[in-house]
DNA sequence: TCTGTTTTTTACCATTTGGTAAAGGCACGA
DNA sequence: TCGTGCCTTTACCAAATGGTAAAAAACAGA
């Protein structure tokens, strides 16, 4: 019923198709989709443009490819906040896994900034199946924790646009950043120190009276 | 000494210019630089292509020029924040403005957005020359204010940086937003009280014992 | 080593795109 | 009414760009 016999990938294919998708993610994350040439992406893979197509394709193919590589990568760590755990705790470690991935991983970030920014004309679909079911699934768990008063009184869906918003800024906005700071490691302490007092002082539980 | 007469606009002049202005906004911002195209440009302001660069000098001196009329505009809200008003109420209102502003004006935004995350590879002067002094001076202000424990203890720099993201994600990330929101009104009221509370909640000064 | 297959490259091509030349249209004062 | 100078458009062009054809090169199994 699967149409092809979909043969195992080579030793070969298997490199290149992800020198491919690196030298993409570089070239697609600087310039956007539209602003990304097809040469670009062959010089930083280290290969020629028809080369290019003979793994992926065409451009938007390997567009859509990336993203969809990225993205199970991109939301494990809301994926891994646990219902088990203390929730002030659980939303703390999601903030810090959320910054250190902007530190790590900037250019996915941008990558997928400019998608949305351009209004996810290659994504759509892949929000909708991917993100939102993991969105509502996490929303309802901090809801749960609300109602129990072990978490402050907060909108969930509000609460993790905020931290999307915050901890991304600081990949995607980079550029600004970097004007404005001027000592780029204490920048980053600093950052990690606000993030931390600002979901702490929005999350930490009222004390009850009954 | 300003080499030409610089002769005064005809009102054809000025009307084309604003309708240029505003078609390459709306141009731009959907698709950045790179991916927006002259033709398009051109329909959406209702005239022929040359026309335009009758008007601009190219492509790039209108996206110049398009950045540079909102610059001002834009950081207005920043710039009036009052030395003189209550530190609380000054950076709250400052809040809702961004917030104003992002639902009033999301093509600026994600103007802005675009050119940044892509390295504001044509803003770059204009970072340094028009926000940085501002912003500098804005730090100088709030650091004074927590100094006298008027507000609670922040860093200035950071606290900026966290208004800009959560105001604009709404803007910039709107089709995200969009998917995972199902009830828009509902969405952007949630939104104004989130946001008050949560920089309410970081602010308000402790209560000193001396 | 020989052979069939996979991989890679060298020309190309059609379209798009930023920009130009030059002529036509139009308003407005004399 | 007639120029005169500002405005606008119709052709065009050269470069860039996504993509193709087909041959050369590298490779793997027998």
């Amino acid at each position: 019923m699967t149409g092809e016999p979909a043969k195992k990938p080579s030793r070969i294919q298997i490199r290149n198709r992800r020198r491919i998708l690196d030298a993409a993610l570089e070239v697609f994350s600087q310039h956007g989709y539209r602003g990304a040439t097809l040469d670009q992406i062959a010089e930083a893979a280290g290969m020629s443009k028809p080369n290019l197509i003979y793994y992926f394709d065409g451009k938007a193919a390997m567009h859509v490819a990336v993203l969809n590589t990225l993205m199970e990568e991109w939301l494990s760590p809301l994926a891994a906040i646990d219902e088990a755990g203390e929730p002030l705790e659980e939303i703390l470690t999601y903030v810090r896994r959320k910054m250190e991935m902007s530190r790590k991983f900037p250019r996915e970030s941008r990558l997928f900034a400019n998608e949305i920014i351009q209004g996810a004309p290659r994504m759509g679909p892949n929000l909708e199946s991917g993100l939102k079911p993991l969105f509502d699934e996490k929303c309802v768990l901090i809801q749960s924790w609300v109602d129990d008063a072990r978490l402050a009184k907060v909108d969930p869906q509000q609460l993790i646009f905020s931290i999307w918003a915050i901890t991304q800024h600081y990949a995607d906005f980079e550029a600004q950043v970097r004007v404005l700071i001027e000592d780029e490691t204490a920048g980053w302490k600093a950052a990690d120190a606000h993030v931390e007092t600002l979901f702490r002082k929005l999350l930490v539980p009222e004390i009850t009276s009954d």
